[in-house]
DNA sequence: TCTTAAGCGAGACGGTACGTCCAGTCTTGGC
DNA sequence: GCCAAGACTGGACGTACCGTCTCGCTTAAGA
């Protein structure tokens, strides 16, 4: 993960002084804290560096901009999302659309997904580590949901759909975006209604594709 | 719509100068234009105020903050959208993706609106505006879809899912944010084929949910 | 006196909010303040405008730089220089001698008096604002000391001397010159026998140099 | 000379490696350097030690702060000046004032020379190097002139005047005073006209005394 | 026609954060 | 123990906007 500004900043051999690991840990912390407190857009760098108890300095040693840093704090926020075999599809939709709702109630990871995702929309190196830190770890949660449905055969074994613009992206896209609009833009709480007429919908959707 | 910072401003007897008419316009304008050229992040009041040949002090006696001002800007955009009669419901979702992706691609609007979404998860009264502006306008379009379709045959006549927590509630929701996620996080191209696999899987959906 | 950054910034018909009197007021005497305290390295824009309880903002808005502050803000204090007539050329002299180094002992003088001097040395515009607003207006002193011990016959009519490369401008230089190197470079007090055995030494070349 | 920060810092016994004797040199030169590029001011440690191919480290292991390295580089300047025999008292006046002006002239001196000047007003360590590493080591060209001027019988063999308060402190103070004032002070060029009519006062003076 | 009250432009104001630079110290590994 | 390299804390820099304010001028409706 080349997440930080400057070439491997920890090759073994390199002179001078290395760089402090603890701090890097300290400097993620705080900014999610200066998130929860303050949000994004009154987040300043002076202040995380006094809650990390770090100079100004190192952090534009580390990271170019406050969106890089604030894409790094929360990016471990989404790698907490797990997918325990729940025992049918129908039961998997469910829980991991309750998961990811739940992960948008946290202050730090709402203000911010959205906010590099808007800052994203003007920066091209923005958008890529977005998509490297963030999305495209999540798909993983997707291609999961679908081995175990073709194992259980409530889907069927054709289609592996991994590929590029395979059925996995359009999933993804559909549950995520859903659930992000939902909570965010509509600004409706994603209830145990919501999230089964959601989940009854897209079986639907997925079992008419499967017989078609 | 009690878009302005001050209570009704033209009320017919009030006594002074009354405000110029011309100035909101070219302020709107001038936002929008503003939008485009450097997007949300570093677009400033007063680079605003200049762009419309107005004095700062005039944008602040009609707009309490940007943010305020760019949802007034950016609102008139989205009722663009329209839902012409395209003979089946699956022309018409398809046609409405298609539409709202093309709105996504126009800079001052994907700028915008992820970002006051983004500052809308800390601003009660922001997020109120955004929904009364722009979010529950379009909600119509889902409306006149169902309505149309069950004209047609194609969607039982029962449950009119207007109510609150209805369908109409859910469709939108999974329409909106799967293109948005597609476009603004996932960042890959609403193409022809995306929009015919979703179209299917969201019919399905329906479908499946007619008959159950 | 152009002693501001920008253009005669009190006309009196501009448009807009003119400025405020007692800011430069107290910005003149907050930075005497911190030159007393700080010295003239250690004294900051910031600190400045802190003790003057103003705006960095506003200090940057009048003065381009700390030297040009520096400038203004002690020139006023070799205004303060007099010549009473005390009755002989001799007397006048030391009168000035002893003027001169008191004021040198002023902390805020010595510290800023040395240190603009030694920006001016790269800095054209920063030595004509000090040959402006301070050095020739204290010409003033011989110039009057001169004319006295004329009118006294003490010193021939003749050669009124205030011309270009005058005698006045030598005097001058040697006058201030001696003063100065005593007190900050030789760092030696300018006491009493000191004073009186450099009058003197003056005395007798503008003797000769008048019988010469 | 105690130039050092740390105490005898080549003492010949003492364990470890010794010290570079070329970084010394390489530093000071680099100093002047950057006094010549630069000014005073805008002098950064980093760049001379960049400049000497030196480590910063280096550069505080030897000297406590910028003013006293810039102290011992400069210094040497001032050690080339020289009191040739040029037969009378009169011309030796004029040459080490003509001397002395070109030295002013160079930048790395003139900078240098009124910084570290406006420095010791604050810094009592400092004024004593200056006055120890600089400003007495001159003095040996006024006794000199006048040893010389006493041998040829154009001053009196009397008074030793070499004591604390003599005579030669106040012919240096007068001599180099004016001159820098001259130089850096009124910004006058130090030219033949004046230096003649400096000579003249100046001997005048002396003349003066003696008699009187 | 003359108040009168607000709108309007301009721009100064007190603030806050920016991102950079340097001072002076500390921590490596190698000599 | 010296050295080069470079990370570290801390603090000032000068700039850019923020949102407010204070001016003098303009614009209409009502007296």
């Amino acid at each position: 993960m080349c997440s930080r500004r400057t070439p491997p900043p920890t090759a073994p051999g390199r002179p001078g002084r290395p760089r402090s690991a603890a701090a890097d840990a300290a400097i993620l912390e705080a900014t999610r804290a200066a998130l929860v407190d303050l949000g994004w857009s009154k987040l300043s760098m002076s202040d995380v560096a006094t809650r990390a108890g770090v100079a100004k300095t190192t952090l534009y040693r580390r990271w170019a901009s406050k969106n890089e840093l604030v894409v790094d704090a929360v990016a471990v926020l989404f790698d907490e999302l797990e997918l325990p075999d729940r025992g049918s599809l129908s039961a998997d939709i469910e829980g991991v659309v309750r998961q990811f709702a739940a992960l948008l109630e946290r202050p730090e990871a709402k203000t911010a997904l959205m906010a590099v995702v808007a800052e994203s929309t003007r920066d091209a190196p923005l958008r890529e580590r977005i998509r490297t830190s963030i999305v495209d770890r999540q798909k993983r949660l997707v291609e999961e949901g679908r081995r175990r449905a073709q194992a259980r055969g409530e889907l069927p074994a054709t289609s592996p759909a991994g590929a590029v613009g395979g059925t996995d992206d359009l999933i993804f896209d559909v549950i995520a975006g859903a659930v992000v609009h939902r909570a965010l833009v509509s600004g409706q709480p994603v209830d145990t209604q919501w999230v089964q007429r959601f989940t009854a919908l897209l079986l639907g959707g997925l079992g008419a594709a499967a017989r078609g």
